[in-house]
DNA sequence: TTTGATTGTTAGTAACCTTTACTAACGAAC
DNA sequence: GTTCGTTAGTAAAGGTTACTAACAATCAAA
């Protein structure tokens, strides 16, 4: 247990909630005060990139004058989200400044990946993402109401082993997720209009974020993997998904169900008969039992480099029309290293060049994201920092 | 000629331009004076989307108090962009209200197309996309600079038409355009990396928009024709384009190349062999030239149809993945109706239904636009009304 | 030592929205 | 006809916000 950083993240949550309600949003009214709370974040997210920053760089930066700048971050370190780091020791003419920098370790994030198979994983983070505590529950044949309480008992866990303020948690789920963070299907916990996000808020007391695994994952690429403004995250795994980065923003759907790639249908010359009941689904070429099926019943090295070119290439061949329709500029692949990462990555990117308009860029970036398994909690706590601190 | 139009258009432009610089970009500081022009711009939307709203209406839409509201519909009425209608005669109790309205018919907007065979189209609307006036230009054989030329041309005629002062001029123009307006790649009019934009910004003294032409329909199918938040617009001609609204945003795409669908290899099956020199592109099965040759060499109504179907096939299979992807709401063709509207548009809907996941939505509505042979200029007026008063 | 540059703060001002209070105008009830 | 309650719009005062102007502190370079 760590009573101090559970109570203090209790105690002051609601004045947080408050003050944290930022970034502007279109179609709504400006008061100064809101006028106030976006410039606030302006400043914190100018720090946040890049950390020793003084009080006139950062005037410089938003554009703000370093009378009001110093206002923000009086008000900021305030609120303990900023500190300061001590006078700059470079050589140059004028008053030495002060350097500030968020309060990175002053604030932890709680993140949950629940995409495992019969695995719920979860983890505390600073606000670097840097990952300082794990822990796991197995939940192999657990599903419905048990499964939102083995999701509820781990958040327990993991708010006891946070030593610091918890900002905020973050959870990336598989299946359907909508903008309240209800799961409103997802077959494998057997979860139907499971309103999570307000189950775990009310359970913790803490701000709770939830959504689809893969646009979770597509958040952490798109921040911590350096993705592009225009990017698809393909998630290969039991099923197949995806998240979408479309002008920087994650794209969410029409019903809440963008990245639903595992069963558009690939090709028109047949294909294996998928659980959905249709033929020749992506997830029937590219899904991993599928695909490693395929392997084993492989005869020699060559056979089994074909099965995998044969996946990237319906991969591609599914992918070169959102590629060409939103002219995408990067394609970043997510699991398994040792099956995505050669032939089924190479043929997927050529497929996308051969099938897409060749223009004067030659296609679209074809790659493995580097962040590896933590790719989702990652993502689930670029959820937390976007809502609370505005950040990003 | 109209005199008292451009001349008052020209007199007020650079005032006009400079309030109406408009809706709070997010990255962006917010001083007061923006947040100002913020809540201006609310108040012309919520004016622009229901007439006949009194102050204390607004007031009450907008979030801001009445005597918030008040002043700035002052502000509003002395720059000529609002007017009061009279007093509401409904009977119920109390004062009764001032109606308010946008001045509809106080301002003008030219729009043109530059996206037909040999013909530039340009209109003059009001602030409601209502046509006042056309003229035409016919441009066969001219391309490069005379064709700048051309549309040069055909704008002053248009601003010498107008009756009203004109709030600017919006463009949609082939081939693919940059977020200056500066047409990258358009081969049928031979223009590579011309700033049409500046140029006629330049020549006309007027705020200028320019925009590929798929992209302004889908502007105007989302504004005019009713399309939903998450939309593709397929634009069927000489070739093949689209528009993407996704969550209510047109979608630029990484080289400014969205919508580019017209060189996306459809299936695995071969097909004809395209201009752009890859096989089975979709406009090698869906352009109306190549839909035309197909049409007449068949032998009877029912070879026809089947000619129809197969190119609605066509589409379907490429927008299948861009539909599950994005989740879109929404489909729609814009097109000669004589050959769309019919087993074209129908097998089309029945493939994106089967080759999709079949949600509880029951998949999108694939439809014909409602906006006929004026949506492109009605699209570029959209983004002349959304640029220089921030409505939509 | 002087000069110039840079940082951060203090004091005063202008712009913005809000609260509070008011007048005008109307329907409904007695 | 009078009174009451409601609605619309305006006026004055107040608080918040960010700006300009001015200044002290600090340091490098001439």
């Amino acid at each position: 247990m760590s009573p101090q950083g559970a109570d203090l993240a209790t105690q002051r949550g609601t004045a947080r909630q408050q003050r944290f309600a930022s970034v502007v949003r279109a179609g709504s009214r400006v008061t100064p005060e809101r006028a106030r709370s976006h410039n606030r974040v302006l400043v914190l997210q100018e720090l946040y990139r890049s950390e020793g920053l003084s009080r006139a760089d950062l005037a410089r930066a938003v554009g703000l004058t370093r009378v009001t700048i110093s206002d923000l971050v009086a008000d900021l370190i305030e609120d303990g989200l900023v500190i300061e780091l001590g006078l700059r020791s470079d050589a140059r003419p004028g008053k030495p400044a002060t350097l500030l920098d968020i309060n990175r370790k002053g604030f932890a994030v709680i993140a949950l990946d629940l995409s495992y198979d019969n695995l719920f994983r979860g983890v505390v983070t600073d606000l670097d993402g840097t990952v300082l505590h794990r822990e796991h529950a197995d939940v192999t044949g657990i599903t419905g109401t048990d499964a939102v309480d083995a999701v509820a008992a781990l958040l327990d866990r993991l708010v006891a082993a946070a030593k610091a303020p918890v900002l905020g948690v973050g959870v990336g789920s598989p299946g359907i997720v909508d903008d309240a963070g209800t799961v409103l299907s997802a077959p494998n916990l057997g979860w139907a209009d499971v309103p999570l996000q307000a189950a775990l808020a009310e359970r913790s007391e803490l701000p709770v974020l939830v959504a689809n695994d893969a646009n979770a994952a597509a958040l952490a690429e798109r921040t911590f993997g350096g993705a592009h403004e225009d990017a698809i995250l393909v998630r290969v795994g039991r099923g197949v998904g995806a998240g979408l980065i479309v002008g920087g923003r994650l794209v969410r759907g029409a019903h809440s169900a963008a990245g639903e790639l595992g069963h558009v249908v690939v090709g028109t010359d047949g294909g294996d008969i998928c659980a959905c009941g249709k033929t020749g689904c992506l997830e029937t070429w590219l899904a991993i039992p599928r695909l490693q099926a395929r392997l084993e019943a492989a005869a020699d090295a060559d056979t089994r480099r074909a099965a995998l070119a044969a996946a990237g290439e319906r991969l591609g061949i599914s992918l070169a029309p959102v590629v060409g329709a939103l002219n995408l500029g990067e394609v970043v692949l997510s699991g398994p290293l040792d099956l995505l990462d050669g032939s089924l990555l190479e043929s997927a990117a050529e497929t996308i060049r051969s099938r897409t308009m060749a223009d004067s860029h030659g296609g679209p970036a074809v790659r493995m994201t580097t962040l590896g398994r933590d790719i989702v909690v990652l993502g689930a706590a670029v959820m937390v920092l976007t809502g609370q601190l505005g950040v990003f």
